[in-house]
DNA sequence: GCCCCGCATTGATCTGGATCAAAACCGCGC
DNA sequence: GCGCGGTTTTGATCCAGATCAATGCGGGGC
């Protein structure tokens, strides 16, 4: 498993003979943008653990409406928050390449190495924190405050994963960024196009400049 | 330890002898209404399971603006979401009664116990899914729909609590769960009185009774 | 019983963000 | 380079829910 993510990974916690194990079971798998990785209620056969791009992460509702509960980098995994069906979809925006585990295999290891256990469970504890930011910002902030913190956030994301830099890649449209943060793609482009104006970012071709930091980290208090 | 909850609760996967240990660190902690259990931020000492009451769990922004994330009813489990700090403040609604334990203790008993492990899990992924259910619903729905999901949701719970009735018990205030569904407390009490007016709900001290299942469940999709 | 006082309801008005509707941009294939 | 389809930006208007402002109501203390 040739596999660039190990140490920021749920694999961090394995050793050398562990890994092994886990190499036996997994496959890599490419998927193509905007293909579809699994979709919400379809039974989970499989787990994954990204390796490289980037997917979106979403529930739909029967209309229509769909809300992005978040995207997966490198180094992220699915299939925490499912029992037998998974709970969300996912599909790739640029090309994604993701572990895939079986289900039963991996449920199987999981029961004899408390090691991985416990990993999973710190990263399901963090998620879940996230997610209850994510409430916090969707339920009672403003639509400049909103894409603020999320760019702050993306900045972070990139910088966990040695990408450290105040120039933060946005491989995802516009309507994904309105679907993760409650807004319609109007208000999201006009909010760009206001942080452009005060220059607190700068836009570029996929991406953002931080042109003010300490503004921005106020502004997300 | 004389808990009622046993059943629902992170305790049901315990074994007598295992349960016998868990005794010996707990302690039984009686919270009067309005008091506080803990604060965001605070240096988690202990964790906690709620074995009657309801408590909310919120988080304040600096300028006042609050989010609950979530009401804690009996069996409910206070403290995987936090690494040393509580990442959210909670406090009692009613009279609340929890089991405490000691943050070192408890760590250490996990650490040796792979069932109590997997059943923590469990919950934190069961959580994860509600707060991605939260997402949409706080993202994505009409002020309607928002009370409708969460007089569902309340049913459900105390269903589950063996409580099962089409007499949903109310504890929290209107500004409660105003704060809960991203809402004010003005448009809240709005649209208690149309649900009510709809014939859809009947308001009852401390309460509400769902009067037509059927149309709640269309409209939550 | 009656007076508070904190909560809830109702009413009137305002507004942030949604909706509707063009234009502008930006690759990409030919 | 040019045409074309999808995305983004910008503009004009609208409206669900916020805000501001009374009024109503219920339970606890005396």
């Amino acid at each position: 498993m040739a596999c660039t993510v190990r140490l920021v990974s749920v694999c961090a916690s394995l050793s050398v003979d562990e890994l092994q194990l886990l190499d036996a079971l997994a496959h890599e798998t490419v998927f193509p943008a905007k293909e579809t990785l699994f979709t919400q209620g379809q039974p989970a056969h499989s787990v994954y653990n990204i390796t490289a791009g980037v997917a979106r992460l979403y529930k739909l509702l029967p209309d229509g409406r769909r809300q992005i509960v978040g995207f997966a980098l490198p180094g992220d995994f699915l299939g925490l928050a499912m029992r037998d069906a998974f709970g969300f979809s996912a599909d790739a925006i640029d090309t994604v390449t993701a572990c895939a585990f079986s289900r039963s295999a991996y449920s199987a290891l999981v029961e004899e190495k408390p090691h991985l256990l416990r990993r999973l469970h710190q990263f399901a504890t963090h998620e879940l924190t996230l997610a209850q930011e994510q409430m916090m910002l969707l339920g009672r902030r403003t639509a400049e405050e909103k894409l603020t913190c999320f760019l702050l956030a993306m900045q972070e994301r990139w910088a966990k994963l040695g990408k450290p830099s105040v120039t933060v890649p946005l491989p995802m449209s516009r309507q994904d960024i309105a679907d993760f943060l409650g807004l319609t793609i109007e208000t999201v482009s006009r909010t760009f196009t206001k942080l452009a104006k005060d220059k607190t970012i700068l836009i570029v071709p996929d991406g953002v400049r931080l042109m003010n930091l300490d503004h921005m980290a106020h502004v997300a208090a």
